[in-house]
DNA sequence: TGCAACTGATTGCAAAATGCAATTGGTTTG
DNA sequence: CAAACCAATTGCATTTTGCAATCAGTTGCA
C-alpha cells in the first residue's frame, strides 16, 4: 500500500499516486459525478469497479491525502468521502486528459459531452468548478455557492445529448 | 495486450493508454530525456524498468499508434523509436503533472527543476517545444530547428541545479 | 581472426495485483 | 419482524508485474 517512491520526479510520483486502473476513475466520479458514497461510487461508474478493490482505493487514497472520510449524520453506517484540496487542484489535469481522449482516442459522444464543454469554458471554467468543490467538500462558507454551477452545466449538457440519440428516454442513468 | 473499452469516457481511455506504471515513464524519457533506443530508455531511467516490461510497453504504445519504431541506418540490429503526433501533444497534460507533482508530493530538486521551467515557460514555451520534437522525431523538414531548443533549456536548468547542489561534480548521468 | 561488449529482445519463475462472488455485522425502512 | 441497504471483508482463481538469466546476432578493437 501507500507510496513507492521509486525516484522523486513529479512526473513519477504523480503515477505513484493515480498510476492505476481505478484511482483516477473513483476521483473522477466524486469529481464530476458528485459521488460521495461508497454505493455511489460501486455500482454509479460505468466501468464496474469490484467492492474490493474500491475500499482498498478509497483507503489509499485517504493515506495519500487526496480524501477524507466522515461519518453521515443522517445515517449511522453511512460514510461520507470529502475531496481535499489535493484531490481538488487535479480539475486541470483532468480537463486536459479529457481533452486529449476526445482527440485521440475513440470515445463516445455522450460520455466526452463533458470533456467538451471543460474545454470550451478553458481555465476560468476550471477555477469555477473548482470554487464549487471547495464549497461542497471543504465547507468553505466564505461566499455563497452560485446559482448556476458548473456542475449542473456539464450535466445539462450531458442530458442534452443522451435526449438527442434517444428521444423519450433520458433523464436516469448517470456516468 | 491493447485496449480494453471498458468505457467511451476520455478519462477511462487514456487511463486505458498510460494508466500503468510505466507507459509514461516511458514516455517522459523519451519526451524529455530525447532517449530513442531500447537501452537508452532501459538504462537511462532512473526507476529502473526490466527489459521485459520496457519491451512489452514499447509494443504496446505503437499498437497504439503513440511510437513507431525504424531500423537505424548506423546499426543493424539498433532500433530508433519515435514519438508519434498523439504522443507529443501529451507535452502539456505532462507540464500540469509535472507542476501538480511539484506542490503536493515530495518531489525532488534536481528532477523537478525541469518541472518548474517548464510551468514557468507556460504554453508558449510548451508550443515551442512540441515543435522541437516534431523536428526530431516526424521530420517535418519546413522551417528549420531553432538555435536555442527548450530541451537545452530544461538540460542546463538541470546541470545549474546539480552544480549546485554538488559542486565539482554533475555533467554526467542524465535523469 | 578472435573475442568482448553491445544490440533488441525472450524465457522462467516468484510475487503481487486484480477480478469475481459470496459473506459479514450492523442499520434502516416498510 | 423481515427485506433492503450499509461499508466493507474474505477466499480463491486469474492476470500482471518484477527480477535474473539468457538469446542470437552485430560491432569494435586487437
Amino acid at each position: 500500500m501507500s507510496i513507492d517512491r521509486r525516484s522523486g520526479c513529479p512526473i513519477n510520483l504523480s503515477l505513484e499516486v493515480f498510476g492505476d486502473r481505478w484511482s483516477l476513475i473513483i476521483l473522477r466520479d466524486m469529481i464530476f459525478g458528485g459521488k460521495r458514497h461508497f454505493r455511489d461510487l460501486l455500482n454509479g461508474s460505468l466501468e464496474g469497479i469490484a467492492s474490493n478493490i474500491l475500499a482498498d482505493r478509497l483507503k489509499r487514497l485517504m493515506e495519500l491525502g487526496m480524501l477524507t472520510r466522515a461519518d453521515d449524520p443522517t445515517h449511522k453506517q453511512k460514510a461520507i468521502y470529502s475531496l481535499t484540496e489535493m484531490a481538488i487542484t487535479l480539475v486541470p489535469i483532468l480537463a486536459h486528459l479529457g481533452a486529449w481522449g476526445r482527440v485521440w482516442l475513440p470515445v463516445s459522444e455522450e460520455l466526452s459531452i463533458r470533456a467538451e464543454l471543460l474545454e470550451k469554458g478553458g481555465p476560468p471554467m476550471w477555477e469555477k468548478f473548482m470554487d464549487e468543490l471547495r464549497h461542497e467538500h471543504l465547507g468553505t462558507p466564505s461566499d455563497t455557492p452560485p446559482d448556476a454551477t458548473v456542475r449542473a452545466t456539464l450535466q445539462t449538457g450531458y442530458e442534452a445529448v443522451v435526449a438527442r440519440k434517444a428521444p423519450g428516454a433520458g433523464r436516469d442513468a448517470d456516468a
